[in-house]
RNA sequence: GGGCGGUUAGCUCAGCUUGGUUAGAGCGCCUGCCUUACAAGCAGGAGGUCGCAGGUUCGAGUCCUGCACUGCCCACCA
C-alpha cells in the first residue's frame, strides 16, 4: 500500500491519536518484576501536581525532561517505572472550594466540617486531576495503572503510621509556640510558606514613662498595636545609658499597666534607642525573652487578627485599624516621639498574600534536627547526588539552619492528625486508630484533634508509601530507592528535603534487590534508604521578557495553547533545546515556531523516503538494527559510497553525543545535536547526494537505487529512534508508517535506542566529505560573487593538491555538478588561487570559468571589508609567530596550524589586493 | 544581612567544566531561486572590540580579582 502523507505536517490529529493509543495499549504499565529479574531498573516519581492544578509551562518543562529521560531508559532496556499521582494540596484545595461556596452564598463554618469535606471530595471526583488529563496530551509515558492520590486509603494509613511512630520516638511534639499565622486562612503555616517582601514602612518611637522618675524610656516598633500586649521593656545589661533604670518599672501607655524593665540580650545597644518593648505573645524573639524572664504571654488578637478583650478599648478592631487608633491616641497623649521611614521585610502568606501575624498557639511540631542530620549526611556522602552541583551547597546550608517544622494546620481538608483528647482527663492520645477509651482515666469521651497535617507531610513520604509501605513489598525491593527526581528549585526544601529526611528515617535498613541494584549500576552504593539516588533541579520557565509568569501579571503562557498552535513535539523540543542547566528559560514562541518547521522538515523527508520506497522497493522495511546501529550495504546491495560511509559515521558520532548528553541531563545539547544532524547533514547533504542514485531510469540497473533506498530507510528508522524521547509523536507516526503494520513492537517507544558503534566511525570518509562539501560551497560562493545567472551551469577548473583528492572528486563528479550547478569539471596541474573567480584552500584550488558582471563600487566595498578582516587575522598571526615564547611553549600542532592558516590568509590577502587593483578600487 | 545566577549578533540563546581555526544557532533582515520531499523550503549574504577594569598565560569569550547593571533565593533584629 503506498504511503500517502499530507504535504504539510499537521500535529493535532496525529498527537491525540498516539497519546490515546499508548494509554489504551498500556504500553507504559509496569507489573512488579518477580524475583530473579536481572534487568536494570529505572524509577521516577512524578512530583504530584495539585489536584486543583492546571498545567503551566513549569509542569510542561518538568514533564518533558522526565519523559525524555524515561523514554530513553525504557528504550535502553531498563524496567522503567514512572509513577503518577496528585496531591490533595490542603490549603489550595480548601481555599478553592471555599471560594466556590462563597459564590453560592454558603460558608464553610456554617456547613460544618463533615459536609464541607464531603463537598471537597465531591469536587475532587468531578473536576480533580484535570491536570493529569492535560499531561496525557504531552505524551507523558507514565504508568497510569499505578496512579495515586495522596488521600487514598492506603496512603492515609501510611501517614498515620508515620505520625504515630515519630511521636513514639519523640520526634513529634505538641506545644504552645509562636507560629506563622495566616489570619485569612486562620491557620498556622510553616516558615517556608511565608514569602518575605521588602516594603517601605514606618518605624515608630514610643516613650514609656518610668515610674517613680520624670524619665521616659523610648522604644521603637514597626507594629505599634502589639504594645497593648507588652510585658516588659528590655535593655542590654552592658548599655550604660540605662544602668540607672535597672529594676524599675514603666507604665504602659494606653493600657495603664505596670511592666518591668528587664536586662536581656534581646536589646542591642547599637539599634535604635537600645531599648526594646517585649511582647511575648506576638513576636518569636520576645517569646523567647519572655520565657527567660517568666513574663506573662498576653495575646491581644484573635484568629482573624482582630484585637481581643485583652486589648482593652481596642477590642474588636482589625489589627491595622487598631494600629491607626493606637498611633492616634499615643500622639494625642504625647507618647509618640517619632515616626521614621523604614524599609521592612514583611511576611505574607504565599497563598493569599495576607500579612502574616506571629501567633502564640498550640501546634504540633516535628523535631527536625535528628532527621536533618541524616538527610545532610546522605548528600554529603554522595549517596544522593544533586545536579547542578551548586544546589548541593544550597541544600546543605538550609539543612544547617533548619528549625522545627510546624506540621499542624487549622484546616479541614487533609490528613487529620491521629490524636484524640480525653474529655475527662484532658490527656492527648496519639494512636493509629481511634481508641475506645482513655488509657489514663478510662473515660470513653474522646474527641479527635481537629487539626490536619501540612500537605508536604504526606507528599514527603511518597517515594515509599506509593510502593506499599508500611508493608514490606516486592515493589519496594525492586523500585526503591527511586533512581532520579526531576524537579523545580522552588520545592527543593518543601518536598525534596523532606523526602530525604523521611526516606532515610523510615527506610533505614532497607536493601534493594541485589541483582537489580547491580544491574542498574548502583552496586557500590551502600545506603539504600535514600528516597532517590539523584536529583536533577531544572530551571524556571519565564516569559519572553524574562519575567516570572504569574496570574496577577497576566503573562502566563498556557502550554496547551502553544501545543494547539505548534504541536506538542515542537513545544517539547523548544523546552528541551532551551534547557541549558542552571539558567532560566525565557519562553519564546519564535523558537517553537522554528521547531514546528523542524517537525515539518522531518515529515517531508519522510514523504521523500516513502515516495522512493513505493516506487523502487515497495514493502521495504528497515533491516536488523543490531545494537541499535545501522547495517548499510548489506543484502547484496553493493559497496557503500562516500556519502553512505560519511552519514553512517556521522550518525554514530551523533548517537554517542546524544547518549552522553542525556546521561548528564544536557537536554539542550541532545536536542541540538539531533537537529543539526537531521537537518544540516541528513537532509541538506545526504538526501541531496543520493537523489541521482534514486532517480534511476526505466530499464537501467535498479540495484544502485535499491541500495540507496535501503540505506535511506535504515538511517531514517535509526534517526527516528534517536529523536523519539524528545519528539515522541511524529517519530511514532512515521515509524509506524515505515513498518506498515508489521512493526517489530507495538511502539517505537519499545524498541532499542541507538547506541554508537565505534567501528562505524570513519574518519577518512568524514575528511573526504568535508573536502567535497568545501568544494561545492566554494563554487556556490564564487558563482554568487561572479553574479552567475541562477540557471546557468558553468565549467570549473580544479587543481587538486594531492592525487587522492583528485580521485575523490572524480568519483563524486556528479555531486559537484548537481549541487553546485557545474557544467563540467576540468582538472589542471597548476595553482589557480590567484585568478579572479577562484578560491584556494589547503586541499584544492577551484576556478569558476565565467566572465563576471560586477557592480564595481559594491564589489570594492565588499573587498575592502574582507581585506580588513584578513589584515586583522594576518596581524595577530604574525605577532604570535614572531613571539619566541609562543614558539617555545605552545604545542607544536597549534603552531603548525597557525603557520598553515597564515599561508592561506596571505594568499587570500594577495588575491583580494590584486582583485581590488584590477577593479580600480580606491 | 548572607548566598546564587545572568550580562556574547536587532531579538532569544549556545559556547566557559578541559584556554588554541576567521566566536556559532534559531528568529528577524538583505539578495536570488516555486531545483517534482519540504516556500514551514533551498542557495548566498550583512550583522558581534563576547558588560567594564585589572591580573595569570606564549595565547583569554573561556581561568583569577575587583566593579557595574540585572534577576533570584535564604534571613525571627525592634
Amino acid at each position: 500500500m503506498p504511503h500517502e502523507l499530507p504535504k504539510a505536517y499537521e500535529p493535532g490529529a496525529i498527537e491525540t491519536r498516539w497519546a490515546d493509543y499508548w494509554i489504551k495499549e498500556k504500553l507504559f504499565s509496569v507489573p512488579t518484576p518477580p524475583p530473579g529479574e536481572t534487568r536494570p531498573v529505572f524509577t521516577l516519581l512524578l512530583p504530584p501536581p495539585n489536584v486543583t492544578g492546571r498545567l503551566h509551562m513549569g509542569h510542561m518543562l518538568n514533564q518533558t525532561q522526565m519523559d525524555i529521560i524515561v523514554r530513553w531508559h525504557r528504550m535502553r532496556g531498563f524496567i522503567t517505572l514512572w509513577l503518577p499521582g496528585t496531591d490533595h494540596a490542603g490549603i489550595a484545595t480548601q481555599m478553592m472550594v471555599e471560594k466556590q461556596l462563597e459564590k453560592e452564598g454558603k460558608k464553610r463554618r456554617e456547613m460544618g466540617r463533615e459536609k464541607f469535606v464531603e463537598r471537597v471530595w465531591d469536587w475532587k471526583k468531578h473536576y480533580g486531576g484535570a491536570i493529569l488529563d492535560q499531561m496525557k496530551r504531552l505524551g507523558a509515558s507514565v504508568d497510569w495503572d499505578r496512579e495515586y492520590f495522596t488521600m487514598d486509603d492506603n496512603l492515609s494509613h501510611a501517614v498515620r503510621e508515620v505520625f504515630v511512630r515519630l511521636y513514639e520516638e519523640g520526634l513529634i511534639y505538641r506545644g504552645n509556640y509562636i507560629v506563622n499565622w495566616c489570619p485569612w486562612h486562620e491557620t498556622a503555616i510553616s516558615d517556608l510558606e511565608v514569602k518575605h517582601e521588602d516594603v517601605a514602612g514606618k518605624l515608630w518611637e514610643i516613650r514609656y514613662p518610668v515610674i517613680g522618675t520624670n524619665e521616659f524610656i523610648t522604644v521603637a516598633t514597626t507594629r505599634p498595636e502589639t504594645m497593648l500586649g507588652d510585658a516588659a521593656i528590655a535593655v542590654n545589661a552592658k548599655d550604660e545609658r540605662y544602668t540607672h533604670l535597672h529594676g524599675k518599672k514603666v507604665l504602659l501607655p494606653l493600657m495603664k499597666r505596670e511592666i518591668p524593665i528587664i536586662t536581656d540580650e534581646l536589646a542591642q545597644p547599637e539599634f535604635g534607642t537600645g531599648a526594646v518593648k517585649v511582647t511575648p505573645a506576638h513576636d518569636p524573639n520576645d517569646f523567647e525573652a519572655g520565657k527567660r524572664h517568666d513574663l506573662p504571654e498576653i495575646n491581644v488578637m484573635d484568629a482573624r487578627a482582630h484585637m481581643n478583650q485583652n486589648a482593652g478599648a481596642y477590642a474588636g478592631l482589625d489589627r491595622f485599624e487598631a494600629r491607626k487608633r493606637v498611633l492616634h491616641d499615643l500622639r494625642e497623649q504625647g507618647y509618640l516621639v517619632a515616626e521614621k521611614d523604614y524599609v521592612l521585610a514583611i511576611g505574607k502568606c504565599e497563598r493569599c498574600g495576607t500579612v502574616i501575624e506571629p501567633r502564640l498557639s498550640e501546634q504540633w511540631f516535628v523535631k527536625i534536627q535528628p532527621l536533618a542530620d541524616r538527610a545532610k549526611e546522605a548528600v554529603e556522602s554522595g549517596e544522593i547526588t544533586i545536579v547542578p552541583e551548586n544546589y548541593r551547597t544550597i541544600y546543605l546550608n538550609w539543612m544547617n539552619n533548619i528549625h522545627d517544622w510546624c506540621v499542624s494546620r487549622q484546616l479541614w481538608w487533609g490528613h487529620r492528625i491521629p490524636a484524640w483528647t480525653c474529655a475527662g482527663c484532658k490527656e492527648v492520645i496519639v494512636a493509629r486508630e481511634a481508641p475506645a477509651k482513655c488509657p489514663k482515666c478510662g473515660g470513653a469521651k474522646l474527641e479527635q484533634v481537629s487539626d490536619v497535617l501540612d500537605t508536604w507531610f504526606s507528599s514527603g513520604l511518597l517515594p515509599f508509601t506509593t510502593l506499599g509501605w508500611p508493608e514490606k513489598t516486592r515493589d519496594q525491593a525492586v523500585f526503591y530507592p527511586t533512581t532520579l527526581l526531576i524537579t523545580a528549585y522552588e520545592i527543593l526544601f518543601f518536598w525534596v528535603a523532606r523526602m530525604i529526611m523521611f526516606g532515610c528515617h523510615f527506610m533505614q535498613g532497607h536493601e534493594q534487590d541485589a541483582a537489580i541494584k547491580k544491574a542498574s549500576g548502583w552496586g557500590d552504593k551502600k545506603n539504600d534508604s535514600v528516597p532517590f539516588r539523584q536529583v536533577y533541579i531544572h530551571a524556571l520557565v519565564r516569559d519572553a521578557e524574562r519575567q516570572k509568569m504569574s496570574k496577577t501579571k497576566g503573562n502566563v503562557v498556557d502550554p496547551l495553547d502553544v501545543i494547539e498552535r505548534f504541536g506538542t513535539d515542537a513545544t517539547r523540543f523548544t523546552l528541551a533545546a532551551m534547557a541549558a542547566p542552571g539558567t532560566d528559560i525565557a519562553f519564546n514562541e519564535s523558537r517553537t515556531d522554528g521547531y514546528r518547521a523542524f517537525a515539518n522538515k522531518i515529515w517531508n523527508a519522510a514523504r521523500f523516503m516513502f515516495m522512493n520506497v513505493d516506487r523502487i522497493e515497495p514493502g521495504l522495511r528497515p533491516g536488523t538494527a543490531e545494537g541499535g546501529c545501522l547495517h548499510m550495504g548489506v543484502g547484496g546491495f553493493g559497496a557503500a559510497t562516500l556519502e553512505d560511509r560519511w552519514i553512517l559515521s556521522r550518525f554514530n558520532r551523533v548517537a554517542a553525543e546524544v547518549n552522553d548528553a542525556l546521561a548528564t541531563y544536557r537536554f539542550h545539547e541532545a536536542a541540538n545535536r539531533i537537529y543539526d544532524f537531521f537537518w544540516g547533514e541528513f537532509c541538506d547533504w545526504y538526501l541531496e547526494l543520493i537523489k541521482p542514485r534514486l532517480n534511476f531510469e526505466e530499464g537501467a540497473d535498479k540495484r544502485t537505487a535499491q541500495a540507496a533506498c535501503a540505506n535511506l530507510v535504515n538511517l531514517f528508522d535509526a534517526s527516528l529512534r534517536l529523536l523519539h524521547p524528545v519528539m515522541p509523536f511524529i517519530t511514532e507516526e512515521i515509524w509506524q508508517a515505515i513498518y506498515e503494520g508489521k512493526a517489530p513492537a507495538k511502539s517505537i517507544a519499545l524498541v532499542q535506542y541507538p547506541q554508537a558503534d565505534q567501528k562505524q566511525f570513519d574518519l577518512a570518509a568524514e575528511t573526504e566529505m568535508a573536502i567535497l562539501q568545501d568544494l561545492i560551497v566554494s563554487v556556490r560562493n564564487l558563482r554568487a560573487e561572479l553574479r552567475v545567472e541562477p540557471k546557468v551551469k558553468v565549467p570549473i577548473q580544479v587543481f587538486a593538491h594531492e592525487p587522492s583528492i583528485r580521485t575523490m572528486i572524480e568519483h563524486n563528479r556528479g555531486a559537484v555538478e548537481r549541487l553546485a550547478s557545474v557544467e563540467k569539471i576540468m582538472f589542471v596541474e597548476t595553482s589557480l588561487s590567484k585568478l579572479a573567480g577562484a578560491r584556494g584552500t589547503a586541499r584544492f584550488d577551484v576556478h569558476v570559468v565565467y566572465e563576471r558582471k560586477i557592480d564595481v563600487s559594491a564589489e570594492c566595498e565588499r573587498l575592502k571589508k574582507e581585506l580588513e578582516k584578513l589584515d586583522k587575522g594576518v596581524g595577530s598571526g604574525q605577532r604570535q609567530l614572531g613571539n619566541e615564547q609562543f614558539l617555545a611553549k605552545a604545542p607544536p600542532a597549534v603552531v603548525e596550524n597557525l603557520r598553515r592558516q597564515q599561508q592561506e590568509l596571505a594568499v587570500l590577502k594577495e588575491k583580494t589586493l590584486s582583485k581590488m587593483k584590477e577593479l580600480g578600487c580606491q
